[in-house]
RNA sequence: GCCGGGGUGGCGAAAUGGCAGACGCGGCGGACUUAAAAUCCGCUUCCCGCAAGGGAGUGCGGGUUCAAAUCCCGCCCCCGGCACCA
């Protein structure tokens, strides 16, 4: 792996690589960061996505979790019980290719990988309690998500269907959907293609119209909450069928869903998706090779090609002809690519004239396109393109004359009175395939018997464990299936010889409830023990990348919601708030990736420059939800702000005496006042980045009050102390050195944060900006509690502003108090 | 195409209706040094001016307001997501 290496930074007053290991030595020796469930304080469980496994942890790991360590640290210092855990997202592809490319096994794989990233995590000096780690590819966690699997099964969460899947033809292999980038398979970047297997699904679509209900989130950010409304796409219309009566065939109707039922009278074909089951069954055999060859076709489209919005609208006749019951016309039967089978009931009905696919489709097979919607001052004449909003029902029989709107009511109202349909809703968002043909990962407990059919695994027989001395071999068949010991079993019902399934579960499963894991990781007699879990759940702050919006984070939810309804938590949102920190790009403004090799090791800097300094660097960068590309000019600006304040802690405080002027001493006071309320409120918000700046304005501020050398050792010994403690969450190590080196007691990170006292920090004295026509004139030092007359005075009777005014009229005078005067003249 | 985020000095960025550019990087100057580095101090948006001072300025164009980076309308560019969902 290639790396961009650090040049040379600013010298350090002290080793940190000698600091870094002398105080998580200590820390760890002592536990003090061991966390109790039963402490009184009021608890906190902050939690940060926990990162895969890969084997190396890069920019991107520490980007996430210092920040999110510093803000954990903070509310500890603000006196919760906070529960800050770490483990690992270990079951996954990469192991398994490791597997295939190099011959080591997965789990040795994974386990070495993990050991080495807890290392690395480890010198970042966070306060994860190790005790509670999680490791999803262990058997004591799997068996739990095997467990959840048939509590699913049996309440119909869980089922078996047929279902189109994405299948790289050169991997020979099915793809999960986060592994098709742009269409094509994101290892072989060949296009990805539709084939229908039998799969396994969680029924998430039970929950659509919870999942978009936010109301018992306490604070998410807005853009997330719509990601996943506009995934789940909830749209309103009506189910209408077409009387096929006519057709021979044993179905009578053909039902079609739309948004637009106001249009119902400007139908002039139906389509339906060329996959759909009646295409077969309704072609007449004139065109029957025409339609063949076209559902041909499309099975053999990549993904891409089908799903381009660009492409022109192609379809066949069917020969057959469907009745719209409203106005007794007869309109041809289509078959067409741009119809989803997945999506409402496989069927469109074909309004040109108020539908842009519709229309182009109309204007290449030469069908009309009657104006069923008057737009606003229509001539009566065609319409050049589609016409898509509301307006005036025409050539609607009964409906003529009424707004869209009333149509939309009158007509679903009409066709439900005759039973030729009904209003119903139908989702964008599709049920969760969770069945992967891979072997890394959880097996799905299930058994399939000639006799008994599906049948699942007993629970006392839990887990169905991955056996170790699995073939792997790159022929995209997974292991478990030449696994003869694995695949032939018994059948738990009748005992008979039996085959296991072999497909294993999506690791998003495993994601879904790993933070309810984490107050009891070794409990066995369930998937948490309920007491530890209820004491820390749900989670109070979770932080980590958008980039989970409609995966990872809609899944737990409906995890809950489903774990809810089962009776296993009492709650129904997992996270409470959430918070997603940007992506550090590489130093080439790119995405960081192995394959363009600007991927940031943080091993170096941690070396060099300690993990005080790189952590501090990584907050100081900009705010945090932004990420950016990485740079490492202005880490030597942190090194050298640190060496300042190791140089400003240690000074004698005794060489400025005991008593000093008061004046001094309250303007120190004030602006330490000042930067405890900045401090506390950023690092609320997670603004780092200015809170940090804060921090270093007070810095500036004590090296210029030693210089004038005014202020008692007092108040000096306690601003600096503060400047420490408000220092202690963002850079841990250096912090806790100063304090025991002043003689202060163990440990700082068991310091409550101080409070600031809005009386100490406020101003005696204020700037009163003077304008005159909204410009700057002046500036006038005057005392805070200037009321409205003075502050007028003082402004008109200052030069600048005489100068401007030259004989103006003074037609208003704006006071905003505390702030300006605006003299408006002219 | 639709949805979201963003556009401010040479650079990372502050400021969410009231002093544009806090803090930091880089640069320039000074002190210390035989010298350099480090450190400390000062300056650093652009233009005119010796200066005092003046003018311009937050992607572009308009508007609201005593006052706009901030609010409103129209447009351009960058990043992310979704993308024939009927």
């Amino acid at each position: 792996m290639s790396m961009t290496t650090p040049g040379r930074f600013a010298e350090l007053r002290y080793n940190p690589r000698e600091l870094d290991r002398k105080w998580q030595e200590r820390w760890e020796r002592d536990g003090i960061y061991r966390v109790r469930d039963d402490d009184p304080r009021p608890k906190w469980y902050e939690l940060t996505m926990y990162p895969y496994p890969s084997g190396d942890a890069h920019i991107g790991h520490w980007y996430a979790m210092s920040p999110s360590d510093a803000h954990a640290r903070f509310r500890r210092m603000q006196g919760y019980n906070v529960l800050h855990p770490m483990g690992f997202d270990a079951f996954g592809l990469p192991a398994e290719n490791a597997a295939i490319r190099r011959g080591i096994h997965p789990f040795t794989w994974t386990m070495s990988n993990i050991q080495n990233m807890k290392r690395q995590l480890n010198s970042m000096g966070a306060i994860y309690d190790w005790e509670r780690e999680v490791n999803t590819c262990l058997p004591e966690y799997y068996r739990w998500n095997q467990w959840f699997f048939l509590q699913f099964y049996k309440a119909g969460l869980a089922y078996r269907a047929k279902a189109p899947v994405n299948w790289c033809p050169t991997d020979q292999t099915v793809l999960a959907r986060e592994q098709v980038i742009d269409g094509k398979c994101e290892r072989c970047d060949t296009p990805v293609i539709q084939r229908d297997l039998e799969q396994w699904f969680f029924r998430i679509t039970k929950y659509a119209d919870e999942l978009l209900d936010f109301s018992g989130l306490l604070d998410w950010p807005e853009r997330i909450k719509l990601l996943q409304t506009n995934w789940i796409g909830r749209s309103e219309g009506v189910e209408i069928s077409f009387d096929i009566s006519g057709l021979g065939v044993q179905e009578q109707e053909l039902r079609t869903f739309t948004t637009r039922i106001d249009t119902i009278y400007g139908v002039t074909f139906v389509v339906l998706a060329p996959e759909h089951p009646l295409v077969a069954k309704i072609t007449s055999p004139a065109q029957r090779d025409l339609v063949t060859q076209y559902v041909n076709a499309t099975l053999h489209e990549t993904e891409i090609e089908r799903q381009s919005t660009d492409k022109e609208k192609t379809g066949v006749f069917t020969g057959a002809y469907a009745v719209n019951r409203l106005n007794g016309d007869r309109v041809p039967i289509f078959i067409a690519d741009y119809v989803l089978r997945s999506y409402g009931t496989g069927a469109v009905m074909g309004v040109p004239a108020h539908d842009e696919r519709d229309f182009a489709f109309a204007r290449k097979y030469k069908l009309p396109i009657p104006v069923v919607i008057a737009p606003p001052g229509w001539s009566g004449g065609e319409l050049a393109e589609a016409y898509l909003g509301d307006g005036t029902q025409v050539n609607s029989g009964p409906f003529n004359g009424l707004t869209s709107a009333q149509g939309k009511q009158a007509i679903a109202e009409h066709i439900e009175q005759h039973g030729w349909g009904k209003r119903t809703v139908s989702y964008r968002m599709r049920d969760w395939l969770i069945s992967r043909q891979r072997y890394w990962g959880t097996p799905i407990p299930m058994v399939y018997c000639v006799t008994c059919g599906i049948v699942p695994v007993r629970e006392e027989d839990l887990p169905v464990i991955l056996p170790e001395d699995a073939e792997f071999k790159p022929t995209g068949e997974s292991p478990l299936k030449l696994h003869q010991g694995f695949f032939n079993t018994t059948c738990p019902q009748c005992g008979r010889a039996a085959r296991r399934e072999t497909d294993t579960m999506d690791t998003f499963v495993d994601s879904s409830w790993y933070f309810l894991r984490y107050p009891s990781p070794r409990y066995d007699q369930g998937p948490f023990d309920p007491a530890a879990m209820r004491s820390w759940n749900p989670v109070d702050q979770y932080t980590g990348g958008a980039e989970h919006a409609v995966m990872h984070l809609l899944y737990a939810r409906f995890f809950i919601k489903a774990l809810r309804d089962l009776g296993l938590v009492e709650f129904g949102e997992p996270f409470l708030r959430l918070y997603n920190q940007g992506i550090i790009l590489g130093e080439d403004h790119e995405k960081m990736s192995k394959s363009r090799g600007n991927v940031v090791g943080p091993d170096t800097y941690v070396e060099t420059v300690g993990a005080d300094v790189f952590r501090l660097f990584l907050m100081f960068l900009g705010p945090w939800d932004q990420g950016g590309p990485w740079s490492t000019t202005g880490i030597n600006g942190m090194a050298r702000w640190v060496n300042r304040v190791w140089d400003i802690a240690q000074r004698d405080a005794s060489a400025l005496g005991k008593s000093g002027d008061p004046a001094a001493a309250r303007e120190l006071t004030r602006a330490m006042h000042k930067t405890i309320r900045k401090v506390v409120q950023d690092m609320d918000k997670f603004h780092f980045n200015t809170a940090l700046a804060a921090l270093m304005e007070f810095t500036n501020k004590l090296y210029d009050t030693w210089e004038a050398k005014r202020v008692g050792w007092a108040a000096w010994d306690q601003a600096v102390d503060t400047l420490l403690v408000l220092l202690a969450p963002c850079a841990p190590h250096i912090t806790e050195e100063l304090w025991e080196r002043r003689g202060r007691p163990y440990s700082i990170h068991n310091q409550p944060l101080p409070a600031w006292d809005a009386e100490l920090a406020a101003d005696d004295m204020i700037t009163l900006v003077v304008q005159v026509n909204g410009k700057l004139r002046d500036r006038l030092t005057v005392p805070a509690d200037i009321g409205e007359e003075d502050a007028k005075r003082l402004a008109l009777a200052s030069p600048q502003v005489q100068a401007q005014l030259d004989g103006k009229k003074v037609r208003q005078l704006v006071y905003v108090p505390g702030r300006l005067v605006n003299v408006v003249a002219g």
